[in-house]
RNA sequence: GUGGCCAUAGUGUAGCGGCAACACUAGAGUUUGUGGAACUCUCAUCGCGGGUUCGAAUCCCGUUGGCCACCCCA
């Protein structure tokens, strides 16, 4: 008897030898349960691209980091803190893309894209990363579904189109309270007077502002308005703010699309202290965001001088766009009590019973497929009690059963789960007879 | 990057220094030719590493991961 609690020792040392890894940080991976979410988000996604006519783009997770520098903006958090930068074997900078647009506006660029028709409406989904501290609705790894409508007229009418496919993306996925806040960042001219004007403000009460917005100060002075700092909160409402300083052009462009959002019913928020991250975007910027929630649904605005960022001849392509985040938009919809419901299809489940049984039934799957009929089975199960329990929990309205007298008769039983009623039929014609059942 | 809370079967929890428990789930069986019920059995050495102790899931340190706040954002 010794003997034997020895040995129980030695297998229980090798096991605690064995090391259990765990995903990284801020990493998530998606689980069958949840892909009903996913798939409804990428659904929903392409409907409203389809209705609008935006076509899907994919472009490569990795770029040369130099991309998103010059676009995203070197000064920017995004950029600046949370790039990952990718080590390879040759000498170039290359980096995880922490956003969408850079990379589009790139193969824009690159594949000539402006000889299509304009404005060219693209769609992108997919994943997407940045380096910071993982908390509610935000990963290292999150996905952003996105809309771009680049090239053509800089006309605000697309600025409301872009507004407006993001919010019935939302909307179908029924996630209600939905709001929409909006400011303009005016032109490069008319924002660099606006700066001057924000610093001069700024700087007579720089020893009463914040740590932080003594740094944005002269950085990115516009992040000033977005400091929530109490006494930062408190100097922010007497601060000049853009939309009395926009130009005239800029005035009129952000007026009209306020009224093609009004022509709408689209409720939406002026939020003159709206900034956003990100270096390239110019006049419309906006973000949804829904009652109740920690974080914003998605956001996006105007980058007509990305182009030129990236190389491009100055002004050569207006654009606007939105992304919305992914995880986000699901977090909502739980956090909603959104259910979502895979269509049931009737399920037929084939049993066997004994080897030269299994053996035809492998093969009579090959024969419901060749039909379009989708047959479950459990092959690795033997008693034909733990095969009906299975059909069972799965939900299966018909079983076929087939053991070796059926195998020698060369039939097959129909059984109906929920009557318990059994029909005998020739192998030959089973699959026949399924198709008209689950008619 | 800073600070707080947390970590026990697949999931949700109990145990708070003295043989790791409960519910659900999953698997096997009672019943190798008939499911849904019932019953029986099986599945964790307590994230990982170290320390204190006769003795650690429990106390201490480190680490990894999670949650939350700041910052920023999708």
């Amino acid at each position: 008897m010794p003997k034997f609690s020895k040995r129980a020792k030695s297998i229980k040392i090798e096991k605690k030898a064995k090391m259990l890894f765990q995903s990284l940080k801020g990493m998530h991976d998606i689980l069958p349960a949840d892909q009903l979410w996913w798939d409804k988000v990428k659904k929903i996604s392409q409907d409203i691209a389809d209705f609008y006519n935006f076509s899907r783009i994919d472009t490569p997770i990795l770029e040369s980091a130099e991309i998103f520098e010059k676009s995203t903006g070197s000064a920017t958090d995004i950029v600046e803190k949370q790039m990952y930068y990718i080590k390879s074997k040759g000498k170039d900078r290359l980096a995880l893309r922490p956003e969408g647009t850079a990379g589009i506006v790139r193969a824009y660029f690159e594949h000539g894209l402006s000889r299509l028709s304009q404005p060219l409406k693209l769609y992108y989904f997919g994943p997407f990363f940045r380096y910071e501290s993982p908390q509610a609705g935000r990963y290292r790894q999150f996905y952003q579904v996105g809309f771009e409508i680049l090239g053509g007229e800089n006309d605000p009418v697309y600025d409301a189109q872009i507004i407006l496919a993001g919010y019935r993306l939302i909307e179908e996925l029924k996630i209600k309270n939905l709001t929409v806040e909006i400011n303009s960042l005016g032109c490069k001219n008319c924002r660099l007077i606006y700066r001057r004007k924000l610093q001069d403000y700024y700087r007579k009460l720089s020893v009463k502002i914040c740590k932080d917005c003594r740094r944005r100060l002269s950085l990115n002075p516009l992040r000033l308005l977005d400091c929530k700092n109490e006494n930062c909160q408190a100097i922010k409402t007497k601060a000049p703010i853009m939309l009395d300083n926009l130009c005239s052009a800029c005035r009129n462009h952000f007026r009209l699309v306020l009224e093609y959002l009004d022509e709408l019913n689209l409720s939406y928020i002026l939020n003159p202290y709206l900034v956003r991250g990100l270096d390239y975007y110019n006049r419309t910027v906006f973000e949804f965001t829904a009652e109740k929630l920690k974080f914003s649904l998605g956001g996006g605005g105007r980058y007509d001088d990305l182009g030129e960022m990236l190389g491009a001849k100055k002004g050569s392509l207006p654009a606007i766009g939105n992304s919305l985040g992914v995880e986000r938009l699901i977090e909502a919809m739980k956090e909603r009590g959104i259910d979502v419901v895979p269509k049931s299809k009737t399920k037929v489940f084939l049993i066997q019973i004994g080897q030269p049984a299994k053996k035809r039934a492998f093969c009579l799957i090959e024969e419901f497929r060749k039909s379009g009929v989708k047959v479950l089975e459990s092959l690795g199960r033997e008693s034909l009690n733990s095969q009906l329990r299975i059909a069972d929990k799965e939900g299966a309205a018909i079983a076929l059963i087939l053991g070796q007298r059926e195998v020698f008769e060369d039939s097959i039983i129909i059984r109906d789960m929920k009557s318990g009623a059994q029909e005998t039929v020739p192998l030959a014609k089973v699959v026949e007879e399924v198709r008209k059942r689950i008619r």
